[in-house]
DNA sequence: GGGTTGCGTTGCGTTATATGCAACGCTCAT
DNA sequence: ATGAGCGTTGCATATAACGCAACGCAACCC
């Protein structure tokens, strides 16, 4: 809608693939060096661009501030956190909260497996959106024309011999997931590693949130995981009843 | 330098303080209504603001992916990652990487400690600039008029009774950390928490980042934490040589 | 239920503003 | 020394961003 702004704003994902030099990003911008000059400047006037000692333009130090404040507005997550460590206490496994937004699911919390081994995934990391049983509960939400328009524009990467291999197989899930209220991912994304997620649901019962437990098989079966689904779900409805305002939040020590 | 792309971004930290409807933010702005819209809907196809369902608006989800590449491309950190984790394998505590930017200090990689009781911090979170011991070997290198600069720049908050109290005080501690070539936080930050850190360095001898380890009276006490300092520099210098080409990396398993 | 207020949204003429050019200056390597 | 390559500056032109005013649409209140 504004050309100016528009170009800014497309260094970005430019500059997240690795730092440029000023003639690189007016090529991938097909703008006169001066232009692209200006507008580096600007970008690095508000830290979202920072130059490194070679002169090369990388991504700054602002914008992970900015992440970070974004993050720690989010309501849901701030309600929820409580809860997720308790069950952490509980179980002692990984235990991760996400959302879906604009055609993305990605975690907004954590909280650590107690367990050694532990799986690598991190805050504010894209889901892979076609495995994950968070990313099946989110999507599974949606009206049904925005699901297939979605599950159509997705890739399948086969991670594994057991992750989702195609759109209908995709959407297949999803129904399911939808009708029995609850998701896994047994061994899609990474061979190992096994998830039981709920969903958490705002005063309109529409789906707002996804938590998950994550173990990997060497500490848990899968069988065994799937012991945890009802505290799992129970954590999941005292964070969707405390969102949508219906129960307050519990004092956790009396006055 | 370009007024329009200036007041695009200037939305991004208004809306991190929470969100907005687009009255409020053309207010602040200054601007008309529909100068307004028009900005927000470019920073939206973006992907950097989001709509939710009152109509307000709030950042968006690309800005955690974005943070979350630009960190990942940093090389000091992917170098020192295996260093880091295996400086907390022997001994336990939380393990921190920070750099320097732009008047900034911000923790780019955490290993979390293995006892039950852990700090809060969080990757990407700006670090407190006038206590923290990462932070004073940072600002330590930098050329003196720059360093006197900032330190009269800074707000000293007394977290605690020993916080670093104003900026004489702040100099000359960073004189200290400078000759020593180490530097700590004993409970400056936090009461019950204590941290020892090291700098890394480039080819050139200049402080790239630096590393720390930290943990809380409850688990070990601030002499006992000194005694790992050994450890932490020869940490810090494995680091060191690798980033600077100067030791290749090792292998940790043979072929 | 009609009127009113408070939003977001649209189209348009004007003018400020971003643009590309060409020339300059610098550093580095030949 | 000399050239190549890059970032930087000033400037005239034209474009694209601006504010205005009018519209549409709710919610709200009398």
């Amino acid at each position: 809608m504004s050309q100016t702004v528009d170009r800014a704003l497309s260094i970005l994902p430019l500059l997240a693939e690795g730092p440029a030099d000023l003639g690189q990003v007016a090529d991938r911008l097909g703008v006169h060096k001066s232009t692209a000059l200006r507008l580096l400047r600007t970008l690095h006037e508000h830290g979202l661009v920072y130059r490194q000692s070679d002169q090369r333009y990388r991504l700054g130090a602002r914008l992970f501030a900015l992440a970070q404040e974004a993050m720690e507005n989010l309501d849901v997550r701030e309600i929820a956190h409580p809860h997720l460590a308790r069950l952490n206490e509980r179980c002692g496994h990984t235990v991760h909260l996400a959302v879906y937004e604009e055609g993305e699911v990605l975690y907004i919390d954590k909280v650590e497996s107690r367990y050694p081994v532990r799986m690598y995934s991190r805050i504010g990391k894209p889901v892979a959106i076609t495995v994950a049983a968070v990313a099946k509960l989110l999507l599974a939400d949606l009206p049904e024309p925005e699901r297939r328009t979605i599950a159509e524009r997705l890739e399948y990467p086969l991670y594994t011999a057991r992750s989702t291999p195609n759109a209908p197989a995709f959407l297949r899930e999803l129904t399911k997931v939808r009708e029995q209220g609850w998701a896994t991912d047994l061994g899609g994304h990474e061979e190992s590693i096994n998830c039981v997620a709920a969903p958490i649901r705002g005063a309109d019962g529409r789906v707002v949130a996804a938590m998950s437990v994550s173990a990997p098989n060497v500490v848990v079966t899968a069988d065994e995981l799937l012991t945890l689904l009802p505290q799992v779900r129970r954590t999941a409805d005292d964070i969707s009843g405390e969102y949508s305002g219906r129960t307050p939040a519990k004092d956790t020590v009396g006055p």
